[in-house]
DNA sequence: TGTTGTTTAGAGCCGT
DNA sequence: ACGGCTCTAAACAACA
């Protein structure tokens, strides 16, 4: 499995969907978060199939980008005039680029049976039982209709469903036989650095429904104290500029999993992934509030 | 005018 | 065959 560095596919393409190498895109930068300009840099750096017919692959990229829920637009401060939005992440999202799943569904299927079975070999080994594996059925998720894959619906009802029947919760860390691409983050791990344009301290306990005063784990089981930045004094939360339908219910507050931080996150995917994130002044830091911290949870209509 | 963002439509591949 | 998913194309609007 070859990672996603520098010259790793020359001129062929790269195994990765439009929505994963836009999320390494936006997981590369310090800041979580990159205007469309970067991210088509990011690609393009990173891939040479992708210097070619940059027009039809940026079409399609930015089709992406507007059809999936799990990117959200967050605009420009005033102060950072510019063209276009940045684009970040639905926190619920980091966790869905974890455990190899950058991937695109039949790498990803062929990957994920892979651990399933060094992890049911490594169980048999050891005598133990297989753990229940909990599911989040946070009631949101509408079986009759479709949603696409990366509604947001979908994403934070999440479960992968290995091919041997097995179901992993995106929150159970698997053994990782090899670099990740989430480990290609520039900062460490994606849910260790949290989602730092998300939320800020001075929010999260008035604008959130979300039962957490006695978490350190805010919405969708991101971690708050990691997203606090220090010195940050503007509010750090992005407002999803897609139409929110009428009052999403709030989510009932996840059981707060702590995620496994994988202590041994290899460095930067590779030396230019942070001088790609960086060189763009510091991105806009949201100065609206957010009402309703849950995000747009609609899902766009059917493809 | 070029870039960015949204939306619609359809083709192709793959798994069930 | 069907559904799910990805990719591509295209039209259009808004904006710097």
């Amino acid at each position: 499995m070859p990672r996603p560095g520098r010259n790793t596919y020359s001129d062929q393409k790269p195994p990765y969907s439009y929505i994963s190498l836009t999320a390494m895109a936006i997981q590369s930068s310090p800041e979580k978060m990159l205007p469309l300009s970067e991210i088509y840099k990011f690609i393009m750096d990173r891939f040479p199939y992708y210097r070619e017919n940059t027009q039809r692959w940026q079409n399609s990229l930015r089709h992406n980008l507007s059809f999936n829920d799990c990117f959200i637009k967050i605009p420009r401060r005033p102060d950072q005039p510019g063209k276009g939005s940045f684009w970040a992440l639905h926190p619920s999202c980091g966790d869905m680029f974890e455990n190899g799943s950058f991937l695109k569904p039949a790498d990803a299927a062929q990957y994920l049976q892979q651990q399933a079975k060094l992890r049911l070999s490594a169980l048999a080994a050891t005598g133990t039982h297989l753990p229940q594996m909990s599911t989040y059925n946070l009631g949101v998720s509408q079986p009759s209709s479709f949603k696409h894959p990366f509604a947001i619906e979908n994403i934070i009802a999440r479960e992968y469903k290995m091919p041997g029947g097995l179901a992993f919760s995106t929150m159970q860390p698997m053994p990782a036989a090899y670099p990740l691409p989430n480990q290609l983050t520039t900062v460490g791990s994606s849910i260790g650095t949290g989602w730092p344009h998300m939320y800020s301290s001075g929010m999260i306990d008035t604008a959130t429904p979300i039962s957490m005063a006695s978490s350190e784990y805010g919405a969708y089981g991101v971690p708050i104290k990691p997203l606090c930045h220090g010195g940050q004094t503007l509010p750090a939360i992005p407002v999803p500029i897609k139409p929110t339908p009428a009052a999403v219910p709030a989510l009932p507050a996840l059981p707060a999993p702590i995620p496994t931080i994988l202590s041994n996150s290899p460095p930067s995917l590779s030396p230019t992934s942070s001088q790609t994130a960086t060189s763009q002044s510091s991105p806009a830091t949201p100065s609206e509030t957010l009402t309703s911290p849950a995000p747009a949870l609609h899902s766009v209509a059917v493809h």
